[in-house]
RNA sequence: GUCCCCUUCGUCUAGUGGUCUAGGACAUCGCCCUCUCACGGCGACAACAGGGAUUCGAAUUCCCUAGGGGACGCCA
């Protein structure tokens, strides 16, 4: 088979995979991880694939595998085929491994896990890295101890080097022996990670893999396995890992949330994904850059190498652009998800003004809130300064007199009282703006009258000059 | 401890030996626009971790140091 890499033109289709474990929710880190391998995947047209490692019983949950999902799906990542769920083919992977026992390239090992800890100790305080030394590897099975389940280790080359070219960090090489004869199956008779990741890959054909570089090391080991079998390796690409705000590992307090974190703290998924493109990704100068868009740029070629921090300053920043530019229905149901009890009549209210209210919100959280200028039902106060009832009961006057009750007509007439006044319009807008909404800050005053349309107007001035 | 990786403005980054007195974006600070707030426009501030070497020339190549990160599980 041809060998293909992703940053060049690729003849046979790719096929790019994210293969969670789901012991929790669906973080950042990992969404981006997904977003990379789903774009390099609709890039050349091949497919991403979701593989769910649940291999660890104790560990993996229903509910994480339903965040991972949702997750994705709120993010737009659309995964093709169904999801593997790698727990289900451990026996498949078992069966391998004996394979490779029966081959001589793996064997049986019955040291207990307190002997292992001893041996790290040693090899600890011989200045060497922890790792297994190997005292089965060569032993006669008949010297086997009695009741003791033995685990299944892969018998790894002992000198040389192992190199990998990878497409982010380039070629990287470690000396075979600072790696040690890894656990293929454990003593229970599952497999181990390692390998079942190297099966799962294999069988389904994947030819890239892009994830974290806390995986790098494990590569190296997963090489191992994939020459035991004699199959081709994939294509591997480290990017680094997101940290904190603080430069630290990302926890719970400040980035490791779930992605369903950033859409209750009132981001659009489109701007969460243009935000974690650009974490470790750049094409130019571009920023604002929509999924459709980064499908036609993205390959690993501008991938970057060293780790970055999330920034939600910025993410703000892209999300509000995002606000102004999504559609108005939209934008309605999601505060209809706030509040599913709002009238037709505020609904269409809100449709009339939601113009003013997104290009000023910059959250989900801030457009419910300048929202309720539209849905509560506000009684202004009776003007009580002379200066301003007299603005008020001068607009009235104007405003009740408009036949066409349109944006344009509105910014006509009050403008033209204001000239005759000889008023700065501030004068007039201010006044109206804190009859019509209690508020000092709110959009535009025409668009606000606009929307509330000419009864609803009416009836607040009037309540304001202690008519009603 | 061992191995591996990383290091450009506060942050995300552009930059692949000369076009760099290092560009953009976010943040910050001014000014302008203006019915408030935003938006927008203009401008300011601000970085090649340090040291050697190669070269006519280095942010870009090599080495060392420092700092940061990751890995070293019968977790994934």
């Amino acid at each position: 088979m041809e060998k293909c890499h992703a940053g060049s033109a690729c003849s046979s289709k790719i096929v790019t995979r994210f293969a969670p474990s789901p012991t929790g929710f669906l973080h950042i880190g990992g969404a981006r991880t997904a977003l990379f391998n789903w774009l390099l995947a609709r890039h050349y047209g091949g497919k991403f694939l979701l593989r769910i490692e649940d291999t660890d019983r104790a560990r993996s949950t229903q509910e994480a595998v339903e965040a991972i999902f949702n997750g994705l799906k709120w993010l737009g990542i659309e995964w093709d085929n169904e999801p593997v769920f790698q727990f289900s083919r451990a026996q498949h992977h078992v069966e391998l491994a004996k394979q490779l026992v029966e081959q001589g390239k793996a064997y049986y090992c019955y040291c207990t896990p307190e002997e292992l800890e001893v041996m790290r100790e040693e090899a600890k305080a011989r200045g060497e890295s922890p790792k297994y030394n190997g005292m089965w590897r060569d032993r006669d099975p008949n010297t086997a101890p009695e009741g003791i389940p033995p685990v299944i280790r892969l018998k790894a080359p002992l000198d040389g080097e192992t190199v990998l070219h990878d497409i982010v960090q380039g070629t990287v090489t470690v000396a075979n022996s600072q790696l040690d004869d890894m656990i293929l199956v454990r003593s229970d008779g599952t497999p181990t990670f390692m390998l079942s990741v190297v099966v799962d890959d294999h069988d389904m054909g994947v030819t890239h893999v892009v994830r974290g570089d806390d995986h790098l090391t494990n590569t190296f080991r997963q090489i191992q396995i994939y020459n035991a079998f004699g199959w081709q390796i994939p294509q591997y690409g480290h990017i680094p890992l997101i940290h904190g705000p603080d430069g630290a590992k990302l926890s719970k307090r400040h980035g490791a949330l779930g992605v369903e974190a950033y859409r209750d703290m009132g981001f659009l998924p489109e701007a969460v994904c243009n935000c974690l493109l650009r974490l470790g990704w750049s094409h130019g100068n571009d920023e604002i850059i929509s999924m459709q868009q980064a499908i036609e740029w993205f390959t690993t070629d501008n991938l970057g190498k060293s780790a970055s921090r999330l920034d939600f300053q910025k993410m703000e920043k892209l999300n509000s652009h995002y606000m102004k530019e999504a559609d108005n229905k939209r934008l309605l149901n999601i505060l209809l998800e706030f509040d599913k009890n709002i009238s037709e009549e505020k609904q269409k209210r809100l449709l009339l003004g939601m113009n003013g209210l997104k290009q000023r919100a910059k959250t989900t959280l801030e457009l419910r809130d300048m929202a309720s200028i539209y849905i509560e039902d506000y009684i202004p106060p009776v003007a009580s300064d002379p200066a301003v009832f007299e603005i008020l009961q001068d607009s009235r006057e104007v405003l009740q007199a408009l036949n066409e009750w349109t944006e344009e007509k509105l910014d006509h007439c009050l403008h033209d009282l204001a000239a005759r006044k000889e008023l700065g319009f501030g004068k007039i807008a201010q006044p109206l703006r804190s009859v019509l909404s209690g508020r000092k800050i709110t959009p535009g005053i025409f668009e606000m009258l606009f929307a509330f349309g000419k009864d609803e107007s009416m009836r607040r001035l009037d309540i304001a000059l202690g008519q009603l």
